[in-house]
DNA sequence: ACCATGACGGTGT
DNA sequence: GACACCGCCATGG
């Protein structure tokens, strides 16, 4: 791929790759792709509709859901998560730890 | 090249 | 745990 090459590729690629039932931080792509968490909660939000990739199981370090306002009313994000196994309370990830996937480590 | 914006992160109170 | 600050880097006008 030519030098201009997109970080949003790369941060779809990551996400893409998040195993069921687990979630991962900002945080923790963006060390992997060498660039700030920020840029990363940017790619997300410039997802296209009809995206193929798995945001609700990236969440802030803390666990917060807070790209659940640019999911549809009808695809609740946390309930999306709850189906995995994931313990989900007011849009926080209550066992974050336990599900948490680095991509730095796993990957 | 400059300025504003942003689904964030880490630390301190 | 909640809140406030400041630092970081990519994209768009």
């Amino acid at each position: 791929m030519p030098a201009t090459r997109k970080i949003f590729e790369d941060v779809y690629e990551v996400a893409r790759l998040i195993p069921f039932g687990r979630a991962t931080s900002y945080g923790a792509i963006a060390r992997y792709l060498g660039i700030n968490a920020r840029t990363v909660g940017w790619a997300m939000n410039s997802l296209p509709t009809g995206h193929d990739v798995p945001a609700h199981r990236v969440v802030n370090t803390k666990g917060i859901l807070t790209g659940a306002a640019a999911f549809n009313p009808e695809s609740p994000m946390e309930k999306l998560l709850k189906e995995e196994g994931i313990r989900v309370e007011k849009n926080r990830i209550t066992d974050f730890q336990k599900v948490f996937w680095d991509p730095s480590e796993e990957l």
